[in-house]
RNA sequence: GGUCUCGUGGCCGAGUGGCUAGGCGGUGGUCUGCAAAACCAUUUACAGCGGUUCGAAUCCGCUCGAGACCUCCA
């Protein structure tokens, strides 16, 4: 049952078995994020999708090598920049060492996936710390005849590779179509066919990010690092490469060539893609400018938002989707995954005072074989989500003693609950409220309670009150503006 | 324009040939000093048109609508 994991992959269009190349070893790479500004909703959906599976593949027992790298070197701000280095632009606008920005964004990223609860990587490599494994990989491109040299610039002759192999496998698009399909640009392309796409740039001279190497000073092209990291830590061939919809072409598809040209061989038995997250029906991010920070979501403090939502809300709205559909975004969707989520983690409380009796009235086994059965279905968190609610119902059922487990059903759904819902969901509770802001409305809500009385002249309560809360270090002033109060240390 | 994906009830979102998804909201009830919570019941669905089929939200075709990718660069 629990062995039975259907995944779907890209490259089939299909749902296939999941059956690792080495078991019980796994090995999944997924594309990380450029360090080159906050992390938005965008950016915690592939988070958060492929921690659910790294989480479910490591409760199946797999031993998971999980990479997830961090891109630092040779991003464009945007269309209307020519052809500069996102990261060096930042540094250069803010009289930063370009390591400094990857730095601050780095730990700035770190600190949202924490608040998310999304488990670390086993390894998070930088593109700029392997700069001589591109390099050599882009030799053995060279090597194999599958690249060309301009002005010390390297491209990758799709064309050529199109001949023997198949450029287009991933995305479904046939080398005709990308002929008809991109229009020219003036003559400054060094690029035989607008297709090919860069293996090594010349650095300009204004480029701050530069490594030497055997054709010119330079930065490495987009889709080498994530060849190369793949290869170096998983091997030439591995089990899961992840990612994001929007990297599917030219990304995935350039990756799958230049492995196979470099190394002979193709380099992703599964690729697994999750959706957008859509605003107003439109994809979030940066370029478009729709894009509302994860910190801004906690906060609340965008004009977007009607309040601030928490990490766990978050978590749980997306997981609420599964991850290869859409997910529009709006207040009321998330306002409701908020009262969801609360709804499940009360049920914990309700769930450790039950009382099991000699006889079951309901099935938690097949309960329990479901949730297997949504997760082993391509990861439905959705639906495993449903059935969670089902025990939800269950358990107040039991608790009003309309339904009743015996003592071994019992284990089981409490042993459900903690193994779905924090193990593999890896939802927490969050304490209530920040600690502070709420002993501040407790005593603005004490104090209240004594205005009335003082208004009602019963001046044994208010006085009451006041000696009690002394007790506790509080002191109260009267004023004409009405009662203040301090920590009286 | 090319390629692909999608259109489910007030909102979000599963399902993909016949069997209640689920959450949030609404309504009625049980409980309750009142309220809350909980439980029970209930409400509104499968964009439109046509076809295949004993039977379609689910398959096929067309129409309408929405989105993603398709230059440089990561």
């Amino acid at each position: 049952m629990n062995t039975e994991l259907h995944i779907y992959n890209t490259l089939s269009r299909k749902k296939e078995l999941f059956e690792p190349l080495n078991p019980p070893f796994v090995g999944m790479y997924v594309c990380g994020p450029t360090a080159y500004g906050d992390a938005h909703l965008g950016h915690a959906r592939p988070a958060i999708t492929f921690d659910l599976i790294f989480r479910y593949l490591q409760h199946l027992g797999y031993k998971v090598r999980y990479i997830r790298n961090i891109t630092d070197v040779g991003h464009l701000v945007n269309d209307a920049d020519e052809g500069e280095d996102k990261i060096a632009k930042k540094a250069k606008s803010e009289q930063l060492e370009p390591m400094e920005v990857v730095q601050y964004y780095s730990d700035r990223y770190h600190k949202n996936m924490e608040q998310l609860n999304v488990k670390k990587p086993s390894i998070e490599p930088r593109a700029s710390g392997h700069i001589i494994e591109q390099i050599e990989m882009i030799k053995k491109i060279l090597d194999n005849g599958f690249g060309y040299e301009v002005n010390g610039s390297l491209y990758f002759d799709v064309e050529k590779y199109n001949k023997k192999h198949h450029y287009g496998k991933l995305s479904g698009r046939k080398i005709e179509d990308l002929v008809t399909n991109t229009r020219e640009l003036e003559g400054q392309d060094e690029k035989r066919n607008s297709y090919d796409f860069a293996l090594w740039k010349k650095a300009q001279p204004e480029h701050i990010m530069r490594w030497p190497s055997p054709w010119s000073d330079g930065f490495p092209g987009w889709h080498m690092e994530c060849s190369a990291m793949g290869t170096k830590y998983l091997g030439e061939h591995f089990d899961i490469h992840g990612g994001g919809m929007d990297l599917l072409f030219p990304h995935h598809e350039s990756e799958i060539a230049q492995s196979v040209a470099a190394n002979g061989i193709e380099p992703v038995k599964y690729w697994l893609h999750n959706n957008m997250i859509t605003l107003n029906g439109q994809k979030m991010g940066k370029s478009l400018g729709n894009a509302v920070s994860l910190e801004k979501f906690f906060t609340g403090e965008n004009d977007l938002l009607e309040q601030a939502y928490s990490p766990m809300t978050i978590r749980f709205f997306i997981l609420q989707a599964h991850y290869r559909s859409t997910l529009d975004f709006s207040n009321e969707a998330l306002q409701s995954a908020e009262k969801g989520l609360k709804k499940l983690f009360k049920t914990f409380e309700t769930l450790n005072k039950l009382i099991p009796s000699d006889h079951s009235t309901v099935n938690i086994k097949k309960l329990n074989e479901k949730c297997y059965k949504a997760l082993n279905d391509d990861f439905n968190s959705p639906v495993l989500i449903a059935h969670l609610f089902d025990a939800v119902r269950i358990i107040n059922s039991i608790n009003d003693k309309k339904e009743s487990v015996t003592a071994e059903d019992l284990e089981l759904l409490k042993n459900m609950f903690k193994i779905f819902i924090l193990d593999i969901l890896g939802l927490e509770e969050e304490s209530s409220k920040d600690q502070n802001d709420l002993s501040e409305s407790l005593i603005n809500t004490i104090l209240r309670i004594r205005q009335n009385a003082k208004e009602n002249k019963d001046y044994a309560t208010s006085d009451k009150i006041r000696e009690e809360l002394t007790k506790l270090n509080i002191q109260i002033k009267d004023t004409k503006e009405g009662a203040i109060w301090s920590y009286d240390n």
